[in-house]
Parts: C-alpha cells; sequence; structure tokens
RNA sequence: GCGGCUGUAGCUCAAUAGGACAGAGCAUCGGACUUCUAAUCCGAGGGUUGUGGGUUCGAGUCCCGCCAGCCGCGCCA
C-alpha cells in the first residue's frame, strides 16, 4: 500500500521530466530503511548523469513530504525510504476503523479455477493434496481481492481408465463369489475396489456373475463411480476444500461440446484422417506432433475431451480460466495451447500452473508410494495422521515449482519446528492478552491512545500489517501460496518478539496497555484473516 | 536423444520481474521463566549460490556449454 504511493509519486515525477522507464520500489534490509528505490540506478542512462546526481533530485521532491521521516542516498544511488511514525500510526487508525477500505481491492474479472481434477478410479493421493490445497488457497485469495472465482474440478469419469475400474470390480465381484476371474492387466488392485464390489453384491446378489456386457459394463461403472465420488468427498471435506462445480467429462458428450468443437475444427482444416484414427494438426501451431483426437475404435482421447472442456470454459463467458496440474503434465501445455488457437481462443485465456511432485518422509525416511500396487499413501491416511491444518500449512508453503519434502514427523510435532503451530501460536496468545486484561480490570478501547505507540518494534509490527494487500497481490500474480505462509511466520515472529520485549497489559499504565493491546488486536487481526485463506484454524487458545 | 522443472548453510526452504554485505527456520553451541502462554525470546558459529564461460555500473536471478536429480516425450489421463 505505501510502496504503491511511492511509486506513484516517483512516476509522476519522471514523467514531469519527460522519460518513462522501469524502476522499482522494494523493501530493503532494515538497516537501509522501510522501503527503497533503484529509479537513480536505472535512469543513469536516460540522464546521462551520474546516479547519486539524480537521486539528489528525487530526494528533494520528497523534503516536504510528512509521510517520511527520511529519505537519503545510500551506496552507488539507491533513495531510501524511512516512513514516519505519525503515518504508521495514522496507517494503524485507518486500518482498525475499515481493513477492506484500507485495501481498496477493486472489482475483477470472473476466473475458473480447475485444479485437483482426478481420474475416479481410486482414493485421492498425496500429489492431489498439494493440488487441491494450492488450488483452494490461490482461490481463497483471488477471490479475496476481488476475482469472481469459480472453484470447479473436472471429474474424468468418460474415460480408458473408468472402463478399467469397472472390470476390475467385476473381477472381484466374481472372486468373491467364487470364480477365479483374474484382474485385468493396468486394472485396479486396492482394498476400495473390493469394496464396491461387495456394494454391488448386497444390492444384485450374484446377477452378474460370469456375465460382462456393456450393459454390465455400465452398472460397474455407476457403482464405481459413485463410491469413489463419495470417497472424494469426504477427503475433501476432511481438508477443508470446497469447489463450487464438479463438471464430468462425459457432459460433454452428452450435450454435443465434442461434437461442436470437432466440426469447428474440420472447418478450419485443422483434423485429418489416419490409420483409422482422427487427427489434430498440432504441428501447425506449436513446436510439437499432431496428436490423436479420436482413437481408431471410436473412443475419445483426454485431449479431445479436455478440448472441449476448455472450448466450453470460454463459452461459459470467463475472463480467465487457470489450471492447476501436476508437473508430469506439463507436455499437455503446448497441445492446448494449439488447440486454443485453432478455436479462435485469446492466447492468454488459459494459464497453467504446474506444481511439483511431494516426497513423503518419515524424519530422513522416504516414504515409498507405489499407486500400481496399491500400496500408497492416501490423503486421507495423511490428513488422519498429522490432521488438516499440518497437512494444509505444508502443502501450501512452498514454492509451488519447489518439489516438496513432506516430513510427517514435523507436520506431527507439537514444538518450535513446527511452522504451522507458531503462528497459530501468536494468535493464540494475542487472544490470551484479551482474557488478561479483562481479568486486571483493563477496559481495552478500540482506538484509544494509539499516539502512546512509537518504538521501532511496534512500528515494524504496523508495517507488516501494511504490507497484508500487497502480499496478496503477489499470491495471486505468482500463482503461489507460499507468500503467504511466509508472510504469516514474519508477522508471528515480530509480534513474538514484541511480546518478549513488552509488557503489554500493565495494571501500572492503562494508557499504555490499550496502545499496545490496540496494536495486538490488529496483528490478531491479520493473522487471522491469513490463516484463514490458508484455510487453517485461527485457535483463541492452545 | 529431445523437452520441462530443479540444484543456494549440516537439513528444509526464501531471496519481492537484474540491485546494497545471499536471508529465515530447524539442527549445533551459549544464554533468558518468582513477571501477560518458554509451543516463546536473545546471542554465536555455519556459503566460491552444482560447474565453466558470457552479457553490464551490478548476476543466485539473463544467455551459452557441461554435470547431477525429478518429470515428460502413448490411439493413458
Amino acid at each position: 500500500m505505501i510502496r504503491r504511493e511511492i511509486q506513484s509519486i516517483l512516476k509522476s515525477h519522471l514523467m514531469e521530466l519527460g522519460y518513462e522507464y522501469d524502476f522499482v520500489v522494494e523493501i530493503p534490509e532494515e538497516q537501509f530503511g522501510d522501503f527503497s528505490t533503484n529509479i537513480a540506478l536505472a535512469g543513469a542512462k536516460y540522464f546521462k548523469k551520474p546516479p547519486r546526481e539524480i537521486a539528489k533530485y528525487f530526494v528533494e521532491k520528497f523534503s516536504d513530504r510528512p509521510m517520511f521521516k527520511e529519505v537519503t542516498i545510500a551506496g552507488p544511488g539507491f533513495i531510501n525510504f524511512k516512513v514516519s511514525n505519525e503515518f504508521y500510526r495514522d496507517f494503524l487508525i485507518k486500518f482498525m476503523q475499515d481493513p477492506r477500505s484500507i485495501w481498496n481491492f477493486k472489482k475483477r474479472e470472473n476466473v475458473l479455477l480447475e485444479y485437483g481434477s482426478a481420474n475416479p478410479t481410486g482414493p485421492l493421493t498425496i500429489g492431489h493434496g498439494r493440488q487441491v490445497v494450492i488450488g483452494d488457497v490461490l482461490g481463497n485469495v483471488l477471490r479475496y481481492i476481488g476475482y469472481d472465482v469459480t472453484k470447479e474440478m473436472y471429474l474424468n469419469d468418460a474415460g480408458r481408465q473408468i472402463k478399467l475400474l469397472a472390470k476390475s470390480v467385476w473381477a472381484r465381484y466374481n472372486q468373491i463369489l467364487g470364480f477365479d476371474e483374474p484382474i485385468p492387466e493396468d486394472g485396479y488392485k486396492g482394498k476400495y475396489v473390493i469394496n464396491i464390489a461387495k456394494r454391488v453384491i448386497s444390492d444384485h446378489n450374484d446377477r452378474y456373475f460370469k456375465i460382462w456386457n456393456e450393459d454390465v459394463e455400465r452398472v460397474f461403472k455407476e457403482y464405481a463411480l459413485v463410491e469413489i465420488t463419495n470417497m472424494f468427498n469426504s477427503t475433501l471435506e476432511k481438508i477443508g476444500a470446497q469447489f463450487d462445480n464438479v463438471f464430468k467429462e462425459s457432459s460433454l458428450i452428452e450435450d454435443g461440446t465434442i461434437r461442436e468443437v470437432l466440426t469447428i475444427l474440420e472447418q478450419k482444416d485443422l483434423i485429418y484422417e489416419q490409420d483409422g484414427a482422427i487427427w489434430f494438426r498440432t504441428s501447425r501451431f506449436v513446436n510439437d506432433n499432431d496428436k490423436v483426437l479420436i482413437k481408431n475404435d471410436g473412443s475419445y482421447t483426454y485431449f479431445l475431451t479436455d478440448i472441449a472442456y476448455h472450448y466450453r470454459k470460454y463459452k461459459r463467458g470467463f475472463f480467465t480460466a487457470i489450471d492447476i496440474f501436476g508437473s508430469d503434465h506439463h507436455g499437455h501445455l503446448p497441445r492446448m495451447y494449439a488447440a486454443m488457437k485453432a478455436l479462435g481462443i485469446p492466447e492468454d485465456f488459459l494459464i497453467f500452473v504446474l506444481h511439483q511432485f511431494v516426497t513423503l518422509k518419515r524424519g530422513n525416511e522416504v516414504v515409498k508410494m507405489s499407486t500400481r500396487a496399491g500400496e500408497f499413501v492416501t490423503l486421507d491416511e495423511l490428513i488422519d495422521e498429522v490432521g488438516s491444518d499440518a497437512a494444509r500449512y505444508f502443502f501450501a508453503m512452498v514454492d509451488v515449482n519447489t518439489h516438496l519434502n513432506f516430513d510427517l514427523e514435523l507436520a506431527k510435532s507439537k514444538t518450535d519446528e513446527n511452522p504451522v503451530f507458531y503462528v497459530q501460536y501468536a494468535h493464540a496468545r494475542i487472544s490470551s492478552l484479551f482474557e488478561n486484561a479483562q481479568a486486571k480490570g483493563i477496559n481495552f478501547t478500540l482506538l484509544d491512545s494509539i499516539e502512546l505507540l512509537e518504538s521501532e518494534s511496534e512500528m515494524r509490527l504496523i508495517k507488516l500489517i501494511s504490507l497484508f494487500d500487497e502480499i496478496l497481490e503477489k499470491v495471486a500474480e505468482r500463482l503461489s501460496p507460499h507468500y503467504l505462509t511466509d508472510y504469516l511466520e514474519k508477522v508471528a515472529s515480530a509480534f513474538h518478539k514484541y511480546y518478549a520485549e513488552n509488557k503489554i497489559v500493565d495494571v501500572e499504565n492503562v494508557p499504555l496497555s490499550n496502545a499496545r493491546l490496540n496494536l495486538a488486536y490488529a496483528v490478531k487481526s491479520v493473522l487471522s484473516e491469513g490463516l484463514t485463506l490458508v484455510g487453517i484454524n485461527a485457535p483463541q487458545r492452545m
């Protein structure tokens, strides 16, 4: 917020001089001040003057602004700004009066966020967990700062995999009934398959014993789908992921979108037949081979239905579609961009977020996750073991592009090794301050005595609070939630330090107590908002 | 072989679209509870940013080569 203000002041001065070039206003190491800019360094080649001389010009422009305590030139030509205490206190007052208006988030476009999309063929994995949390947190943040967000999960209920699952269930069904039907090659071997088979038995007895045809397949598919969807829902609920919508792949076939897309591509001469299959001319748009849309057995590839899905997203009127995928899908990107181009959809409509994988560790030991053998640790088991708060925090806390090492022992530990507790503890600690104040008969009054706040550590806390909006903007811009958890840890740390050094509730000095409680109240408020956005509890007690 | 991501302190990670002496947490070592929650705080040590070049006032960041790890290169999704 303050940064933006400095930026725009600088920019207007620059334009007065008839120049326009890129410069940054950043938050430097504390010793240099609150904010700093490289405008003089970046401008050297335009002004054709030494940076320090240019800096001097800008510094003078700031000399009469009460917002700053100090504006100085340093090093090769950086300009450092030290914000005045009055300004910080003013900010705090405005924040306490109405945080939403001080952030001034404007209304923005509608966005379709797709994530957690999975083959409904088995329990959600740890990998899905990371994706779901990234998507959920990004969705929360985007919505918070003004986007009209729809969180959507795509259910691949029409492909080969779901057929394989149906067949696997049927095999188990026969096995239970006494016939040794083998599970198909590449079929599903997990325990849940047996559970689904048992359900069919309890409803239909041996009606489909040794009988396999399209009608039977449909029945088993339906049972599998219902069962797996229930499993998904219960896991998603456990981890607090809320979707606005579930979009079924099969609906694209039913409502004619697939046909529509094929027609458009055909009219543009972008598809052709070869070896009994229908191909899309991917190579015309990107550096990739042509891809099959319809297999020679007449069934659709995932690529085709995904094109149709995104065509549908566009037709539904979304300004942007953000897809969150595991990094193993990166080969899917070029062909999707090609398809969007082919359909005349604007290039920036589709944005991909690819997240790296998760390695599960127990201390130093890597926990093996083998999908084939059905031995993987499911997301469900993970949540049961470490709890939803820790699971969410851990999934959100590193850059999406960084391989995540998820240490089960660390996530479970209730000590200072665990960042989740560190942040939550700060919140709980503040809550207890208010109880304590009340017990000691100090009447906390909102906005009272704020002028008594003046120490460095108090200003540092207010400054951190003032950065809340730009952190959220950054999460949205870079599409990675870890900036938020990072910020929360900084706020928590600054508060713990402040708490250790200052007596906040002091019956000997009620006005000062009130001032400090106001500050604590504001800190608690950003912690609580932030934790809520990450989707974890902001406890009153721990 | 081709393509994507990654490589930073013993470990896990940051580094704000090229900026100041590369920062946190954990671990290690040393301190702080008769005082609002010690799930906390303070201090110390710890680095040739995988490697070799290049671009420039300035590179962990950009370009080229090499090495290592993960992933992808299906009429799977």
